[in-house]
DNA sequence: TAATAGTTTTAGATAAATCTAAAAATTTTT
DNA sequence: AAAAATTTTTAGATTTATCTAAAACTATTA
């Protein structure tokens, strides 16, 4: 098995070639993790080892069939996990990434499939992000970020790429909740803030708050 | 907060002087956390250092009630996770132990109480042990192991002292599971089996299995 | 293309938890 | 109360994951 760290390095390189394509690099990762990019090179050169990751000095790397299978594993868990949090102890969406952040390192595929049943086999999690199944496949979701929206397109609320509790808590206070339908009015030019209607309410939202915005058209 | 393997040690040191009373030795917790007496004495200044325990070199230690507090707390989570298994995933109980094992490692204040709560604040686990509440009280079980008892008294199984599998899945086929009234026959003077009545049917048992099973009167 | 800036790797240390082997202390037996 | 047996502790290594500082490499800019 894995350990707690080296599946936490998984998670982080998976998501980072999410973003965008092409290796990810060792600063990257060493951001991802809270960490020096020193320690970041001592464990590349040991996922390299076991085979998770294709990594040349220097150039950075990319996850093997192995390594991705590994990390969409810790994925699924942590979303299960998350949807266990809301669904049935009643945490608020705000509240559950940092326990799941725990939860993902259980090491019990029984225990992860019996959980995916008592939820029904949910597809998506509380912040919109889609469950992979026990064989890894998801629909990758075709949804598009709020900033790179343009005036006069209309759209809901999918789901959201940052978990933090205080982007929650501010996306609660402006009624920005996954479902909620919107108009985008403007991006302006200034400042890249977007102007917003939802409902009968005009809405002005930070570049940054709209960068972690997911849109379905 | 405390490490995991600080967690363990704490939780083995608590159940050492639960089962006879006096200081733990060093080769029982040595014995019980499957490690070496060296790697045991190391830990033990360690504890000591954070005052978890009593500690005088050659003579044992005891908890302190700040180390009691913290194995209470581990047992506590330990026994609800295993109602959750069983209750709500359907797991069997010579299922949970291993898994339990994991989840009681995780450190969520709130989410202990969540779950206590959904579980509906059960007594007891599915091995019949007291769960403390979350001020860390419970009845302390007035039972008495199956070895003990005497010939004619009669009593009803209430737990079991040991959690593996094959312990549990043997007791399972002689019909010997919680809940379940007995009447003790004889106590063997040769080898310390037991004779039992379990409804209609005659049932022996050796006293490697009584030592194990509880039986309230 | 040469200097500069930025990134990544190496070298060497540290902290946690473990180990083996040997020394020290305690308990049991004669 | 010695001697023997047992238990416990120390001394010194090892493994994993981390760090800082310096060296090596790559990319950018002039
Ligand atoms: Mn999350
Ligand atoms: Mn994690
Ligand atoms: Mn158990
Ligand atoms: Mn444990």
């Amino acid at each position: 098995m894995h350990s707690f760290t080296e599946e936490n390095y998984l998670k982080v390189i998976y998501h980072l070639s999410q973003a965008d394509t092409g290796t990810v690099q060792t600063n990257a990762i060493a951001n991802g993790m809270n960490t020096k990019a020193a320690s970041v090179t001592d464990m590349l050169k040991k996922l390299s080892d076991k085979k998770l990751i294709d990594y040349i000095k220097y150039q950075g790397v990319t996850l093997t069939e192995k390594g991705r299978a590994a990390a969409i594993k810790v994925i699924r868990k942590h979303r299960l996990w998350e949807v266990f949090l809301v669904d049935k102890l009643k945490f608020r969406w705000d509240e559950v990434h940092d326990i799941a952040e725990e939860l993902e390192h259980i090491n019990s595929p029984v225990l992860v499939e019996r959980l995916d049943d008592f939820l029904g086999f949910p597809k998506r999690d509380p912040h919109g992000d889609p469950i992979p199944d026990k064989d890894g496949n998801f629909e990758p979701s075709e949804n598009v970020h709020l900033h790179h929206m343009t005036s006069g397109k209309s759209g809901i609320i999918i789901g959201v790429s940052e978990h933090s509790s205080p982007f929650l808590i501010h996306l609660e206070k402006l009624g920005l909740t996954i479902g909620v339908p919107l108009t985008v009015l403007e991006i302006t030019d200034y400042d890249g803030s977007v102007e917003l209607m939802v409902g009968t309410q005009r809405i002005n939202v930070s570049r940054k708050v709209a960068e972690h915005i997911l849109i379905k058209l």
